[in-house]
RNA sequence: GUGGGUGUAGCUCAGCUGGUAGAGCGCCGCGUUGUGGUCGCGGAUGCCGCGGGUUCAAGUCCCGUCACUCACCCCA
């Protein structure tokens, strides 16, 4: 038996690599355009952050972790989500003091030790934002747009927003009543009135049409909040609606994370089947208080870079024509090698992306290669070549090729390729 | 934790009521000794996941086991 992979773990080898890398990156993007910086974060922690963040009710702290003891008897965990740990590094870094809000992305692993299925893995990355220290309607319309057009920017189009409100805290534990009261009267397999007990209004999220079915009539948060809250939500609403960013009411969205409070949303799309949530976040009033910062409310997002992914393939948007064309330098035979060496090196200094692929047997084999390789451009380097000091430029698609002096070599590829030159380099 | 499906060539898979292993794609070579893709011809490749059992005979049937996968719970 050979070694493989842990289970659950996505591998996303050549040339998929490149093609997950540019959609994590495009997801990041819209972030950066708005001035979010970026922060860098560990991937393991005290346990005690997400177990107090987190809240232990959660099938994430309760069951899905992965913790270890290290040596000097500290109880860590991989990290399950980001929020948690970017607040601990604002309150630990005093990040609050230099004016509110904070605003700052991450991107990265993160681990949950889940039965995988489609989309659902035990490592899986995510980029996200919190903008923290700041309650404006406008700052959370400002999040889910963020999130709108990370997606839309890959190609997405058959995902939507769903939004709905959970509440403040003045509101949520009269509903929470109501809620459980109505859930008590159900027939409920026991597993389901522990979670009752627990977290009711995660027992709206059960997609079992037995339980579904007991549930139409179940009171909703959004009918019983509190006239600053339904407010603030309607306002949200209306700063989405003007900015032409569609969304649907999800009076049943639930969330994992119990920090959330009032506005919370998800981006679900149709293709993925039963992992259908592409990313997702919310408001949080309490979480930065209660992790011992300032009393501060903050708002973020994580989305899912493996299900957006696989949302790419479900959409059939070809991921590979927006990646950086290619060119591959081959050099016939092994005697000018040292000649195509020198260029490769020129042509990379130049911002080039160059595939020096060294003494092929013939052209005709430095060819085959140069296709496999998907080249755009090949650049030949043989005795003609060498001998009027020159090389050739071959578009591959179409067959064309032209021989240019080597010191004009730059300039030529430069002005051949002025039409979207940046195509042909790396950002 | 619960339920279903699948393990055969590098990849995707076919292989009927048991008779000693196949296709497509890919790969290598030749047609073409300086021109790739298309086309034609030729070629290589398998402990049929692993262990046991039934049988004259097992990829095929039975038992076990491991792995993968999809779905539930839950989540990005």
């Amino acid at each position: 038996m050979t070694i493989q992979a842990p289970k659950g773990v996505p591998e996303y080898v050549p040339p998929q690599g490149d093609e997950f890398r540019y959609v994590r990156d495009q997801l990041a993007t819209p972030a950066i355009l708005a001035g979010y910086k970026y922060i860098e974060l560990p991937y393991f922690e005290d346990v005690a952050l997400y177990t107090k963040g987190i809240g232990e009710s959660t099938d994430v702290v309760s069951k899905e972790m992965y913790t270890f003891t290290d040596r000097g008897d500290r109880q860590l965990a991989l990290r399950p989500e980001g929020t948690a740990g970017v607040i601990r590094s604002v309150i630990e870094n005093n990040l609050t003091q230099n004016g509110l809000p904070i605003k700052i992305w991450y991107a990265g692993a993160f681990f949950r030790a889940e039965r995988p299925q489609k989309g659902r893995y035990r490592q899986l990355q995510q980029v996200g934002i919190e903008a923290i220290g700041a309650e404006s309607p406008a700052l959370d319309a400002e999040v889910i747009a963020l999130g709108y057009e990370a997606f839309r920017r890959i190609g997405l189009t058959k995902f939507e927003i769903q939004l709905t409100s959970l509440g403040d805290s003045t509101t949520r534990p009269h509903y929470r009543e109501v809620l459980t009261s109505f859930l008590s009267k159900l027939d409920l397999d026991s597993e389901t009135q522990e979670r009752v007990k627990l977290n009711p209004l995660r027992v709206l999220d059960d997609k079992r049409p037995e339980i579904q079915k007991q549930l139409v009539d179940a009171p909703l948060m959004i009918n019983y909040l509190s006239d600053e809250s339904k407010q603030y939500h309607e306002s949200v609403k209306h700063y989405l609606l003007e900015a032409g960013i569609p969304f649907v009411d999800a009076p049943r969205l639930v969330r994992g994370l119990d920090y959330y409070t009032r506005t919370t949303f998800e981006f679900v799309h149709s293709g993925l089947g039963a992992q259908s949530g592409i990313g997702g976040g919310g408001r949080y009033d309490q979480l930065m208080g209660s992790l011992g910062g300032k009393d501060v409310s903050g708002i973020g997002f994580g989305l899912g870079v493996d299900r957006a992914y696989l949302a790419c393939e479900a959409e059939g948007i070809d991921i590979r024509q927006a990646l950086p064309k290619s060119m591959v330098l081959l050099s016939i035979g092994e005697t000018h090698d040292p000649y195509a060496f020198k260029l490769a090196q020129e042509l990379r200094a130049n911002g080039f992306i160059v595939d020096y692929q060294a003494h092929a047997k013939n052209l005709k084999s430095g060819l085959k290669n140069a296709d496999r390789l998907h080249a755009a451009i090949a650049i030949l380097v043989g005795d003609d070549e060498v001998a009027a000091n020159s090389v050739s430029i071959r578009m591959m698609d179409s067959g064309e090729q032209i021989m240019v002096l080597a010191t004009n070599l730059i300039l030529e590829l430069s002005n051949r390729l002025t039409l979207g030159s940046n195509m042909w380099k790396e950002a």
